[in-house]
Order: structure tokens, then sequence, then C-alpha cells
DNA sequence: TTGAAAAGTCAACAAGTGTTGATTTATGCG
DNA sequence: CGCATAAATCAACACTTGTTGACTTTTCAA
């Protein structure tokens, strides 16, 4: 019997399994198309496991879609500049996240399921508009925290979800300096 | 009896409102949650006629999704205003359309169905990229179009897919006001 | 009016879905 | 080691899906 030097605990780590096998299969195939028993092949382990761990193939959704945009401090960086690091601050979140793209998850979810559109929401209203520096009213901070919404989702959406060949051609370092003078005037 | 004075042959006129029954099912549902038999209920009718007249669901979502952009030769507008008025034209073609938005349809379908998506990619190439002014190399006006769309359909996705508040409040004005710079810059 | 063709209805199918309970296997502490 | 408990398996459920074929009704020209 192959014993394993893992310290954790046997459950914890068939979680872990399930939660990345989640991920990756949410990634590539959207909520609807995703099934519970794709999602147990991929972890290697029984359908069954899947409801017993995570109560619903919407308990695991839900918990397969959480995370943190970390937005950096805008204030903290040169006004000329704001732009340009907010883009490359999605890059970085889109393409080095761990599990196969949580974002693009709820992107492609949120098409078409209501509940990960409220979560989408909800994610913009606490950490995207959040981000954005004060000065006018807030109505004028929420129109331009939706403005840049429209450029970086239909970015990520372009890229990630469609895979608009030309889109997907362009370097980090292009989309930086094409995209980012357009969020730099976004934020004012 | 009642008669109606329709001169249309039956046939017909249950074809449209299958037709128009389905996009405007595909439109709010998506098409994985769309059913046959929804969209059979929504016209009053039976499931099996759907399947009757267009072969399978997929055959009705195909003629569902046929629509055309319309695109405005951009060397006809003046040099200034042409990203203005293609953002214009756009919410145009997003807002006014019969149906209930054959191109939001199209937008939902696309992030789960393969082949929406594809049928999008093929409308950026048929319909988006040549309206792009020639000028520099072909890999160039690509670029330019490939950046279009980001922010076109991220606009999209934000006002009428996700339904974002701050996006959605935006009047017409205001939105050719903000995105037609990034539009004309984009242009070249 | 009559009767053949078109249009529409009905019930059912085969496949795939999320989910559950009983049962078997493995784990890890005393 | 032994054994209670947790973990994993298996088979099956209830339901929904797209699709089909047999049947009935309507249409409309001769």
């Amino acid at each position: 019997m192959p014993k394993t030097q893992d310290r954790t605990p046997k459950s914890e780590r068939t979680r872990a399994a399930i939660l990345d096998a989640a991920r990756a299969t949410f990634a590539e195939l959207g909520y609807d198309r995703a099934t519970v028993r794709d999602i147990a092949a991929r972890a290697s382990i029984d359908p069954a496991m899947v409801i017993r761990y995570f109560g619903s193939k919407d308990g695991l959704f839900a918990r397969a879609t959480a995370f943190d945009l970390k937005l950096p401090d805008l204030s903290r960086v040169s006004p000329g500049r704001r732009g340009q690091a907010l883009v490359a601050h999605f890059l970085d979140v889109w393409e080095g996240d761990a599990g196969g793209g949580g974002m693009t998850i709820l992107l492609r979810a949120a098409a078409t399921d209501p509940e990960a559109a409220d979560r989408m929401r909800e994610i913009f209203a606490s950490q995207v508009a959040p981000a954005m520096l004060p000065g006018a009213g807030r109505a004028e901070v929420a129109r331009r925290a939706g403005l840049v919404a429209t450029q970086m989702l239909g970015l990520a959406f372009c890229r990630y979800v469609l895979r608009l060949p030309p889109v997907v051609a362009m370097t980090r370092e292009e989309i930086i300096g094409s995209v980012g003078p357009t969020v730099q005037r976004y934020l004012g």
C-alpha cells in the first residue's frame, strides 16, 4: 500500500481534488454543461462524493467561484499610470489563477445563470466600485466604475471566452499599451 | 369560425410565431436553459411542431441568430466622428432589433456553446473586421478590429446580459460621449 | 361536397441529469 | 491488533431533455 507522505487528512485531500476538478470543468464547459459526473470523473471519484462534500451542484459552484480581485490602491499609483496598472492587474488575475480560471468561470456562467450574474454584480459593487478614486459625486464614481467594467469584461470575454484570434494574439504589453489609456480616461 | 383576413398561409404564420417565441426565449434564458417545450408554450403550440418546422433545436437556434450588423461605411463619416458613429450604430442594432435581441441571444449563447462562439467569430471576421479602414498592414487592421470588439462586446455584456446598474442607467448620449472616443482611438 | 394533403396533437421513447440511501471498504485512534 | 467511525462505492430514484411516430383534425382545390 503506497502511503503518501501527505499529512493532511484524506477527506481534505479529496475535497481539494473535487474543487480543482470543478474549477477546471466549469471553466471549460460553463455551469450548465459541466455535469457532476464530469467533475467526478476528472477527480477520479464517485459522483456521489461531490454531493456528499458540497451538498449540491450549486453549492459546489458557489465554492468554486469564490475569489478576491485584490485590486491595488490606486491612490498609491502615480496618476499617469493608473489605467495601465489596473489593466496589468486584471491580466494577472485572469491569467495566473490557480485551478484554471476563477474569473473565467464566473464570466461564462453569468451569461446564463442568474445567480452567477448576481455574484458578478456583487463583486463589482464590493470590489471594483470601491477601488475607484473618490472626487466626484457617488453617481459619477459608479458611472466610471461601470465604464471600466465594460472595457475589462469585454477584454476578458473576447480573450478568454470567445477566443477572438486577434485579441488572443496580442501580448500582455500590447494590451496594456492599448487598453491602459482607455481605462485611464474612464477613471476620470 | 373567426376568419382572420391574413392572406399568408397558415404554415408561414406558425413558422414565424415559433421563430419569434424562440428569439424571445433564447434571449431570456440562453441556449441551454431555453427548452423546446418553453418555446412551444410561448408560441401556444405543440413541442413537436418546433422540431417539425426546424428539424432540431440546433436548427432553430441557427435560424434565430441569423442577422446582419449593417455596419456603416466609415470612409463616408467625417474622420473625427467615426468612433461615435460606430457606437451609435451598435446601440441601434442592439436596442432596436425585432423579436427581442438577436445579438443578445448570440452573445449569451457564445459564452457556453462552442457553435455559437464560432458564429460570433465568423460575424467578427466577415462584418466587423472588413469595416475597419485600410491603411496599416493586415495584422494591424485585425488588431484594431479586435480592440473595438473588446469594448463593444463588453458594453453589450454589461448592459444587456449582466445588467450592471450603472451601465444600464447610462443614456444613449452618455454612452456615445464616453465610449465613442475609445473606439475612435482604437480605429487608428 | 368530397377527399387527399397539410397541419396539428398525443403519448411515449431513450438518454442524461442531480441526488439519495444502503452497503462496502478503508482509516486511524485506543 | 481490533473496532468504531469516516470515506467511498454502487445501484437506483425521479425528473427533464430532445426527438419520434402514430393518430386526428383542419385546410382547400377539384
